[in-house]
Parts: structure tokens; C-alpha cells; sequence
DNA sequence: TCATTTAATGAGTGATTACTCACTTTTATT
DNA sequence: AATAAAAGTGAGTAATCACTCATTAAATGA
């Protein structure tokens, strides 16, 4: 099974499709993510998944319609797990100290986007011009997600480990950090070598240095 | 003198370009940045510009050349007076402290980015496809800034005022909370109430808590 | 096995695309 | 004022666009 094929698997496990639907799927991130939407044809598609034109519409009513079934579910992969597994795992206390809890919101950050680069560069791109992405993404990512930080900066300043901040700031400070370095790693420099574990580390010393309680 | 027209007047005052030719850019900076280059029709320019379809065709060969007239310049915009003044001030020595030069750059850095919102943000959205723009990008803005960035950490370093990091990670991390700000400023959430000063402070003093000597 | 539903097809649709070109109008030069 | 050059025009062009639909192929269930 191709790398593609396991990232299709991942996005679209729930799903029941078609052989000539998930090629349809596969040939549409490439595009997209290749050419950008507006640039993409749907008869560029069709060759490329090796189906005819009409095909792409009998599953899909219109060519937006085809890209929202595309990056809409990544956006419940994306905070899915941050939400159930990481933030549970804090506000029950496993992790005593917020640098353990930084270092493993990063590793998982880091790998999903790892999978999922060539959707989330889609995503990034057409969310600020459909309407449709930005409130999905608005509503179920960034809202839910920032929410959780929120209550977890809020729960280490109590605990006396970060500085008296408003949270809003730190948050976007470390925030600032965490999505600096997976640009920087997975968009802008993917094929420098990197010592992954050793950034990581810095990225969490710089923020846990520069929140903590002075 | 509108608010557009004094920025069309800073992105190409050294031009001479007749009338028509400054509405026809006016109204290709509006329809990129709210739709995108793609998704943006010749006609639909020339009906905003209030010109016929030709004109444009005239003053650009094609669509493509109009977009890159539009971008080349801001280029210029954001390396020039990075490199002349904040960083020849540096390397004089006229910032005993790495933090009076923090804020003196995330200050130029905002005045520019506030100006030129539309342009920057036709050019984030056309770099990873045109790659004109993106060698462009590369080799005039950050390459000569990324270099010189690396001279200055360089310099602090050796004054013992930051931590002892490869200059890569440091300037990583320095550069993703700047823009992590100005990101947030001007792009995510420019409505919201801000108070610069304030912000600007927080964020230097997180760069400097981050990476100094420990 | 046969009937019914579902999937797939590809030629065809009108609308729109970036771009051309013969022509007119304006500006600059002498 | 005469001439040349530059700016502006808008109807026209072939190509391509997203999408439709009548028809055929495959899958499903009894």
C-alpha cells in the first residue's frame, strides 16, 4: 500500500467509498495542494484519478462541495485527539509539570501534521476565501482548542509555574512557538535535516523559560 | 487622497504610472486579496478599474505579470529599511541591548505590515504557487534578512547576552514570536482591542526570558 | 436468475476565461 | 500646427470552465 493510501486510509477510515471515489480524493489533494483550488480543474481531476468527468459529479454536486469533504476531515482530526487525549490527561494531573505536557502536545501535533501535510496545506490556503472552511474551522478547531489552552495556562499559572500574564498572551506566545517550529520544519525548511527531539526541547525550554514565574 | 491611494503611492512612488494604470492596480489589490489570484478575472479588474479589458493587457502581458508587479515591490518594501537602518544601527552598537533592538524592529515591522496588509497577504497566498515570486521571496527577503538576523544573534551572543543555541534555532524562535504577534495583530483577530505597546513589551520580554544566558 | 438500485460514463451545454488586434484618442516633440 | 508615439478601447477568439444527462455497466438482494 502506497504512503498515499495510508493517509487516505487515515482521513477517510469511517467512510464507505468507492474505489473510483478515493482515487477521486487522492487525485483532488494533489491538485489542490500542488495548484491551489481556484487553479485545479475537475477534468484535471478526472484524468489524473483515471475516471471520466461525470464521475467526479455523481459524488459530489459541485467542485467546492468536493473539497470541503476533503479538508473537513482532518479538522476533526485535528483536534480531536488534542482535545480527548492530551487536555484529559492535564486537567487530571498526569502531567505534574507543564513542560511535559508541552513536549507531548508538540510530538502529537507534529505527527499528524506530519501525515496530513498535503491537506492542511490545502486547508490553509482556502480557508480565508470559503466561508464554509473558515467557520468550520473557526467553531471546531480554533475556538475548542484555544478554550482548552486557555483552562490549562490558567491551571500551571495557579499552580505558581508560569508567570502572571494574561492568558490570552501567553497563550499566543507559546502558540506562536509551537506552530513556528512545525512551519519551520514541515513548510519551509522539510528537507534540512533536523534533530527533531533536540528542537523540540529547545521550543519548550524558550517557552517554559520565557512564561515561568521570575 | 484615500486611504488605498497613499498606499499605492508608498508601494510605487518611483514609478511613473498613468492614471488608469494606478486604478487598474488598485482594483487588482482588492479582488487578489478578497478572492485570490486565481479565482480573480481580467474583467472583473478592468470593471472595478473602470478601463476596458485591453488596457490592462496593454501596461501587463499577461495576468501573471500583474501580480508579480504588484508583490515585486513590496518585496523591496520589507527587506530595504530592515537591512539599511535596524541592522547598520546594530552592528554600530547604537542597541547596547539586544531588547531596545527587539522593539525597535517589531515596531518598523508592524508599521509596514499595518500599510501593506492586502499586498502581504496576496503575496503568503501566491508564493507556494508562482515560483517567480517564491525564488523572488527567497533570495531578496529571506535570505538577506535571515543572514543578517544571524549576525546580529551572533553579536549578542558573544556579549554574553543570549543563551549559547546554534543561531538557527535562536533566530527560529525569535522570528516565530515576532511574527506570531503580528500575525495575530493584523491577521486573526485585527478587531479585537490591542494594546501595542503592551504586547510588544510582553513579546520582547518572552524572546529575551527565552534565550537569555541562565 | 431476474429485477432494482447504484455507479460510471463521455459527449454536450452555455458561460467564462485570458488574451488579441484593428482602431481611436490623448499626449509629447518639433 | 504637424507628426509621431503612446495610451486606451471593445468587439472578437479559441480554449477551457463547471456541470448535465441520457445511456450503459456493475452490484445488490430476493
Amino acid at each position: 500500500m502506497s504512503e498515499d493510501e495510508v493517509l487516505l486510509q487515515q482521513l477517510f477510515e469511517d467512510d464507505k467509498l468507492t474505489e473510483k471515489q478515493k482515487k477521486i480524493i487522492l487525485a483532488a489533494i494533489e491538485s489542490f495542494s500542488e495548484k491551489g483550488y481556484a487553479a485545479t480543474s475537475t477534468s484535471e481531476i478526472a484524468k489524473k484519478a483515471g475516471v471520466a468527468e461525470g464521475t467526479i459529479f455523481r459524488h459530489y454536486k459541485t467542485k467546492k462541495e468536493l473539497l470541503v469533504s476533503i479538508v473537513a476531515p482532518l479538522m476533526a482530526k485535528l483536534i480531536g485527539p488534542f482535545i480527548v487525549n492530551d487536555f484529559h490527561k492535564v486537567l487530571d494531573h498526569p502531567y505534574e509539570h507543564v513542560e511535559d505536557f508541552l513536549r507531548a502536545a508538540i510530538q502529537n501535533r507534529s505527527d499528524i501534521i506530519k501525515k496530513m501535510l498535503p491537506v492542511i496545506k490545502i486547508m490553509m490556503q482556502e480557508i480565508p476565501f470559503q466561508p464554509e472552511l473558515r467557520e468550520q474551522f473557526l467553531e471546531q478547531v480554533a475556538r475548542k482548542t484555544f478554550d482548552r489552552i486557555l483552562l490549562v495556562i490558567k491551571e500551571y499559572q495557579d499552580k505558581g509555574q508560569l508567570i502572571e500574564m494574561p492568558t490570552l498572551s501567553a497563550a499566543r506566545l507559546a502558540i506562536s512557538s509551537i506552530f513556528g517550529y512545525l512551519i519551520s520544519r514541515y513548510i519551509f525548511f522539510p528537507d534540512s535535516e533536523w534533530d527533531d527531539e533536540l528542537e523540540i526541547e529547545r521550543t519548550v525550554q524558550f517557552i517554559m523559560h520565557g512564561l515561568s514565574q521570575r
